[in-house]
DNA sequence: CTAATAGTGTCTATTAGACAGTATGTT
DNA sequence: AACATACTGTCTAATAGACACTATTAG
């Protein structure tokens, strides 16, 4: 045995495992905005996500997730805002651990696990040039009791694919989540990205993270638009309006010119309420 | 460029990034109970936890969560199975993946990343003959705006940290855990420990993850204790039994000799309630 | 009988759901 | 004027909190 610790670093030898590799995927979320034709009408609205199609093998031509290899020099939170820098060119993005994926075969090059992160942005405070490959595709799911179907749009490509859902205990209200069909994504992405959605839904009825994807004024209407996307069902006006009312503030600002009543801008108020 | 995906394969190097080790550690919880010296007064329960001491470096002789390196040939969610099976001598243990921790020097070794589970068990189905090394602890915690101070006794030892706490967002009610004051536990395993407490204490609320705690017949009593004991206030009763009166079914056997009126024993009641 | 927990009835306060109504801009 | 959304009032249903009460055992 050695006498101290420094005697035992000094001698420690670190490939008696053998080593693997890391990286952060980032399932990046935002909300979108399709104006109707009527022009009463207000504008309707989507999750959307950042994929990339990737140029190169493994996965060439298919779409993923902006990711990329943790550097050993690098703490694992400052792996994923580096590639959203990257990726947008913006800092002081809400970012959040996901899970952590690793099963053996999840990469076909060799061992790698990865740890998912998710990142919500106003999608319009991104100066839209995008990193070349990059596309932003608005979501829409079908859940049913055992499956899900989403279904990724860009405008010009269409992706799906269909998630299974199985009790992971007996005693527990989560599920396991398993790729049922696949064709367009690399790696485990679609999970990925379900499991995300799965967190955003849960998350935005007990934190403040959806004011992290508004603009900062907002009028009433559209935030309900946005939790009424993320939750994918209607929302009753005034029990949205209580709810929300202490976590926003009023403002002097008016949004006019939509072909109906002006709606009075809000803003985030901070505190815990 | 490579004409294929094999023949990209078969020429990746795999090392053009370092690549560095992985561990998991694992925060065992479980609920133990302490005759009150009074024989009616029904007995005591503590959340309790399972530490090891480490009889090597680094860190040697300081206390730690069980854990282990992950092998190159392992998913990733076996790590922890396997060290439970080896710490406990059982299987079927609930785990959960509850975070993976990688800052640059948490491991004066070389760079390791670590991805903790919880585990939750009935600590009276486990054969007492515990790994050398291993012991449980009681955890006792007293929380304020700003931070908690954790006490972990085993009978013998005290082990005490302090965790802060600071809002990570404006936007959200979530905390970012910072290690205030630690002696006596190896590694970030306070984080950890913490981390995990606080997501038990979510979770009980809105899954059944507690029956993996309780034996298969229990009474609502006891069950309403080990409820107080991880949300560390006291609940009423007739509201608790209103809560829990459709996650749970009666049986004929009673529990009796505890010096006042016995008590009907249930059991949990599998479905969706 | 007494101390202690088991278990229930019920009133009240709070919150969520539902729906109808009024308000006000643009074309 | 007509349409579409903004915004509010209010009734009802469901749920959570509080407290008091009865029940039953060992010693």
């Amino acid at each position: 045995m050695y006498k101290n610790e420094e005697e035992f670093l000094a001698a420690y030898d670190s490939n008696a495992f053998e080593k693997l590799s890391m990286t952060t995927d980032i399932l990046l979320l935002s909300v979108s905005t399709k104006a109707e034709e009527n022009y009463r009408k207000s504008s309707k609205k989507y999750m959307s996500i950042l994929l990339v199609k990737r140029d190169d093998y493994p996965f060439k031509d298919k779409w993923c997730l902006p990711g990329g290899f943790l550097d050993i020099h690098e703490d694992l939170e400052d792996c994923p805002k580096r590639i959203l820098a990257r990726e947008t060119n913006l800092h002081n993005i809400y970012l959040e651990q996901l899970y952590t994926f690793g099963s053996i075969n999840r990469d076909p090059r060799m061992r790698v696990v990865s740890t998912s992160y998710i990142a919500l942005v106003d999608k319009n405070k991104l100066q839209e040039k995008l990193h070349k490959n990059a596309s932003w595709f608005n979501v829409t799911y079908f859940e049913s009791e055992k499956d899900v179907l989403v279904i990724l749009d860009n405008g010009k490509e269409q992706i799906k694919f269909t998630i299974g859902k199985t009790l992971k205990e007996q005693t527990t209200d989560r599920y396991k989540f398993t790729v049922l069909e696949n064709d367009s994504l690399a790696f485990d992405h679609p999970l990925v990205i379900w499991s995300g959605i799965e967190r955003l839904k849960n998350k935005i009825g007990y934190t403040h993270i959806v004011f992290n994807m508004m603009p900062k004024y907002f009028a009433l209407g559209d935030l309900q638009q946005v939790y009424e996307v993320i939750l994918n069902k209607k929302l009753l006006d005034p029990a949205f309006r209580r709810m929300i009312a202490d976590k926003v503030e009023k403002t002097e600002y008016v949004k006019t010119g939509e072909g109906h009543r002006p709606s009075v801008l809000y803003k985030y108020k901070k505190g815990k309420n």
